[in-house]
RNA sequence: GCUGGCAUAGCUCAGUUGGCUAGAGCAGCUGAUUUGUAAUCAGCAGGCCCGGGGUUCAAAUCCUCGUGCCAGCACCA
């Protein structure tokens, strides 16, 4: 197989370039490679625009990178474009690739460049952001266009591709810009690759936990209640308390204190915090007997003022405060998605006190607890320390110091991070973790904040040795981050397959026959004993009927019940992945119910 | 919040260019059947067609303002 780029340096150069330039480095082919899908998709993304230039004359182009998703081009054009015209572009795109157009690079000055796109206002302010003189202009065809590359040496090689969606997008993802049209896209070198990648989209959609929320009535939305506000239903409500009472006694094994501050405090507190200044756009407030209220976004201010309650010794550190908190955050309409973005949400929220010293062990402490409870639940994660955002309080040489202590609690455990420049707090930097699930998507769940800045502006304290006053450090951290996003991420996770310990009905019972229902009746009420729900399928509907619906539950253990079972005092399990069937005497079932739903510990 | 789309029974969806009592499947209820491992049969009931305004002889259908949902942007637990 030919090369179709080189990488020179640990850099991905195009053949345009290297020869350009008289280098030579390894050969990248056209395969599923990293390196080579990135080349891949940045051709495909020139050949749609090469496309839309010819189905659309007047369309202006912005940028069309590479994303984690395969590749987007935002462009603008006088008509309106449908997901309709996604077909007719995609044809436009395989017959310029048939055409085997062979892609050319060369070098213009900036000032001819800017004469060449003239009445491309986009283009021009592409240029407005490069700062060299000179720019490389890309050519295939008819159709050239402004690109630092890397590019296929030929279109003909693109042939596996397809446009996903169409949306609008800020010109440079800023909202107070005009909104462009973009098409997103993805392309592979191999046809089971693309294949597989829409089969792991279908197969995203089939997980989606709105729908199968509402399939096992786990929660729902209502229009009269307002957008973003979560309602749980029998089944959700029981498998988010199996949530919350494992996670209870997790913290209590790790010397942290149930606390809880009220859903709303006085607004001057919220000026004391912060909150008020650099929050108060997401807070709700209301005005009680003329005195303003904030509605708590977060839970720290509460817990602060359960450390105020008390003096406290050196002696005392750390105190650890926790509370399942619900909070209200005003989002943006178009940022709601059902259980992943919500207005009222409950996190498993703790605020660790300490000094100085102990931060170190403290955030490792935090970082083993998250891990016990992600490997758990089997997701893969990884860590990210964000950095002092735009809008923050506090001085710089805190935010710095208090960014390189989390650096180096991760560096001298040796946990791999990565740095999210300006994605901290406003009121410290933090560490965010980050899982990946089943299906290998991303999640942002646990965080771990830490914060010199609320102990000052509350004047916190605590007495030293040398009975001298100094101020605690104040570590903010959730684990799931919230139930209901945790929830909804465990839905698409196992694909409401939910494992015994947590499922919402661990036992579906399906007796043969009426006679045996007082048999079923029986088995419910012992699994109630060792802290099992189950069901009983006794409808007058055929037994294969009540099997069915029985396993459209997603119950994680169904088992049928008649003469035999009754006469031998057992039970005939049946597995609902192989449709197999087993054996067991009652004692023996009730004993492995109860070992699979005490096996987890956090 | 912005751009675009959508809103009909509990759920999934039909409903011609505006025109008769708005339909189907599943779920529900009633009855018959009592079943040994993924849909027994029959009947019944169920709709302010998201909400306000409007256009029209006539609106589920057209216009308008809300509300909610969906995709993306922006934002984020």
């Amino acid at each position: 197989m030919d090369n179709i780029a080189i990488k020179f340096e640990g850099e991905i150069v195009d053949l345009q370039t290297a020869q350009q330039m008289g280098i030579e480095g390894e050969g990248i082919e056209l395969d599923d490679s990293p390196e080579s899908l990135e080349v891949l998709r940045h051709s495909t993304a020139h050949l749609m625009a090469q496309a839309i230039k010819s189905l659309y004359p007047e369309a202006e182009f912005y940028v069309g990178p590479v994303v984690k998703e395969g590749f987007y081009y935002d462009f603008k054009v006088d008509s309106e474009i449908g997901e309709g015209d996604l077909k007719k572009i995609e044809k436009t795109m395989i017959g310029f690739a048939k055409k085997k157009h062979e892609i050319t690079k060369y070098d213009i000055s900036m000032d001819e460049a800017k004469a060449k796109f003239a009445d491309d206002h986009l283009k021009l302010a592409v240029m407005e952001r490069i700062p060299s003189d000179t720019v490389s202009i890309y050519k295939q065809g008819e159709f050239e266009d402004l690109c630092r590359g890397p590019h296929l040496p030929n279109t003909k090689l693109i042939r596996n591709f397809k446009l996903t969606k169409l949306a609008g997008a800020y010109l440079g993802g800023d909202s107070k810009n005009e909104m462009l049209t973009r098409i997103y896209g993805i392309a592979f070198a191999s046809k089971e690759a693309l294949k597989n990648h829409m089969l792991m989209l279908a197969e995203a959609e089939k997980r989606d936990h709105r729908k199968i929320g509402r399939e096992m009535a786990l929660f729902t939305f209502r229009e009269e209640v307002g957008a973003g506000f979560p309602i749980w239903l029998p089944a959700g409500a029981r498998m988010r308390s199996r949530l919350e009472d494992l996670l209870f006694k997790a913290h209590r094994k790790r010397g942290y204190e149930p606390v809880r501050g009220p859903e709303m405090l006085r607004s001057d507190l919220w000026k004391t915090s912060g909150h008020y200044q650099n929050y108060g756009e997401n807070m709700y407030f209301t005005n009680i007997d003329d005195v303003e209220f904030g509605v708590k976004p977060m839970n720290c201010v509460g817990h602060i003022k359960v450390y105020e309650h008390d003096l406290h010794s050196y002696r005392d550190l750390p105190l650890k405060y926790f509370e399942y908190g619900v909070v209200h955050r005003h989002e943006f309409t178009g940022a709601l998605h059902g259980l992943f973005r919500v207005r009222e949400f409950t996190q498993d929220d703790a605020h660790i006190f300490c000094t100085s010293d102990q931060i170190e062990e403290q955030i490792i402490e935090v970082v083993d607890f998250v891990d016990k409870i992600m490997t758990t639940f089997n997701f893969d994660y990884k860590m990210m320390v964000s950095t002092k955002p735009e809008k923050a309080v506090g001085d710089d040489r805190v935010w710095e110091v208090s960014t390189q202590a989390l650096k180096n609690a991760m560096d001298t455990h040796k946990l791999p991070y990565e740095i999210d420049e300006g994605g901290g707090a406003f009121y410290g930097p933090k560490i965010d973790i980050k899982i990946t699930d089943a299906i290998g998507r991303e999640w942002q769940c646990g965080t771990i904040q830490l914060d010199f800045n609320l102990p000052k502006r509350f004047e916190l304290e605590y007495t030293g040795e040398e009975n001298n006053k100094i101020q605690p450090v104040m570590i903010h951290r959730a684990i799931l981050g919230s139930f209901e996003r945790f929830i909804g991420i465990l839905t698409e996770h196992y694909a409401g397959e939910f494992p015994m310990f947590i499922a919402p009905t661990q036992v579906a019972i399906v007796p043969i026959a009426q006679t045996h229902n007082d048999y079923a009746k029986m088995i419910h009420d012992k699994l109630l004993d060792i802290g099992a729900d189950s069901e009983i399928y006794k409808s007058n509907d055929s037994l294969n009927k009540r099997i069915r619906t029985a396993e459209k539950t997603r119950v994680p253990m169904l088992i049928v019940v008649g003469d035999e079972e009754v006469e031998n005092s057992s039970v005939a399990i049946r597995d609902r992945r192989s449709r197999e069937q087993s054996n067991s005497s009652l004692d023996e079932f009730l004993k492995m119910i109860q070992e699979k739903i005490n096996e987890v510990n956090f």
